[in-house]
RNA sequence: GUGAGUGUAGCUCAGCCGGUUAGAGCAUCUGACUGUGGCUCAGAGGGUCGGGGGUUCGAGUCCCCUCACUCACCCCA
């Protein structure tokens, strides 16, 4: 074979084109009820719009970007997640200006150059989500249970909603001092990836499932009680709106978000129905971003869902498209022209309408039929041509109509079942 | 970037200790008292055995290299 997609990329063919649009329209519909409009944004942005915000140090940028240089000789990359793109966006439009909370949602792929793995691709999709200009944390509940109510109409199951507090640009540092006092003082009970997240990412190691390094980490200072004051009444006020809204969560002080402008509430919905990469969307508030990128300070928070995360969990509970409502079996050179004039006309009517365009035998034309699930069928032959007469074949059923053989009468017959 | 596994028909796979024209099921197409599908039966098309090199009288099978895919680590949606 000559030409295959690239490493890590997929082509979505229609046979499983229909759970895509189940996982869309359903995110609409929700959408819809919680005031959040479309935003379509560009797939490439200059490089520094990723850099300044994602972090210089961070994984994604040091590692994963698809980044070039365009005609111009200007770095440019190709989006690795949403948000960055999306204040941008936020801010060079002065959206920042239209009555707050502003909230936007966005459906299309992301690129970051990984090794594939299962559930993991180089160009995967994500359905995002930003709510800007509110600080109150009954708009982190709100886009919580947003969440929430979308992955449970797609059809989810079996979910589990893990929040925490990552704090702010005052106590977070703060925290990673003291934490990294406690675990340096033992750091050779560490393993080797443990022991290099010391420096590049020290609250990872919190994460680490190594059993020795559970053990090690025993008595390490905890997180929330690292919060400033802000910070803690933030999130305490986080938990009380998502019990008063009935939102199933756990509190995970251990949370680790791999892109550095997150502030306080941070969120991961992840299934035990999947492979090592069990996250299934991911989220938290930015408070800072904005502010960074030019604008007034304006705080927000979002959410990505990973399409090709979900898929797999429902895609044999969704059902496959039907086939054509009609389908023509013409006998002979005259018949075939008919056929072919009245599929337009009843195409135009607003019909799914297929014929045949060779002339094999009405065996073979029916196994076809049959074949793409025609819901109806029509044999045209020198009998019917002549006494403008013809039989319509109920696929299902199995039932025979007669009816003339022009448009009008053949549309009726066919709406009406 | 690191480690392991797998590459034979469109798909899922069989192919023994190296031995003649490389097989099956499904799918596709055709046919079964020449105008009626699903079931059944018969037949046909479709393969440089991932690629290259080596060993051998002889390689899908053994050895080396390479490429691709998969899973895992790292990290993440």
């Amino acid at each position: 074979m000559k030409y295959k997609t690239l490493k890590g990329l997929q082509d979505i063919l229609p046979a499983e084109i229909s759970v895509w649009h189940h996982i869309e329209n359903r995110a609409r519909g929700i959408f819809r009820n919680y005031g959040y409009q479309e935003i379509r944004l560009p797939i490439l942005e200059s490089t520094d719009v990723f850099i300044r915000s994602i972090g210089e140090t961070s994984d994604i940028v040091e590692k994963e970007m698809y980044t070039f240089q365009d005609k111009g000789g200007r770095s440019v990359t190709l989006r690795p997640e949403g948000t960055a793109s999306f204040v941008r966006a936020y801010v060079e439009h002065h959206l920042y200006n239209e009555p707050a909370p502003q909230k936007f949602y966005y459906m299309g792929p992301m690129f970051r150059y990984e090794r594939p793995q299962a559930f993991r691709y180089r160009q995967f999709y994500q359905i995002g989500a930003e709510a800007m200009g509110i600080d109150d944390t009954k708009i982190d509940a709100e886009i919580i249970a947003m969440l929430s109510n979308i992955l449970g109409s797609i059809g989810l199951t079996g979910l589990n909603f893990e929040v925490t507090s990552i704090g702010c640009k005052k106590c977070r540092p703060d925290y990673r001092t003291a934490l990294k006092s406690f675990l340096g003082s033992r750091l050779d009970k560490f393993c080797g990836d443990c022991q290099r997240r010391y420096d590049a990412n020290p609250l990872r190691i919190l994460d680490c499932k190594v059993p020795s390094c559970i053990e090690s980490r025993k008595g390490s200072p905890p997180v929330l009680d690292h919060l400033c004051g802000e910070c803690r009444e933030h999130f305490e006020s986080l938990i009380s709106h998502l019990e008063l809204l009935e939102v199933p969560h756990t509190v995970n002080p251990n949370l680790v978000r791999g892109l550095d402008y997150y502030t306080k509430t941070a969120f991961e919905v992840s299934s035990k129905n999947l492979g090592s990469q069990s996250a299934v969307a991911a989220g938290g508030r930015y408070d800072s971003m904005v502010d960074e990128f030019g604008g007034p300070p304006t705080p927000g928070i979002g959410f990505a869902i990973g399409m090709e995360r979900i898929i797999p969990l429902i895609k044999d509970s969704v059902g496959v498209t039907a086939g054509p409502d009609l389908f023509f079996c013409p006998l002979g050179a005259a018949a075939a022209e008919k056929a072919f004039l009245l599929t337009e006309q009843l195409r135009t009517e607003g019909l799914w309408v297929e014929t045949n365009y060779d002339g094999t035998s009405l065996r073979s034309q029916m196994r076809k039929a049959n074949r793409i699930s025609a819901g109806n069928v029509i044999v045209i032959g020198d009998e019917e041509l002549k006494n403008n007469k013809i039989i319509l074949k109920n696929m299902t059923t199995r039932e025979e109509t007669s009816s003339a053989l022009e448009a009008k009468e053949l549309l009726n017959l066919i709406i009406r079942k």
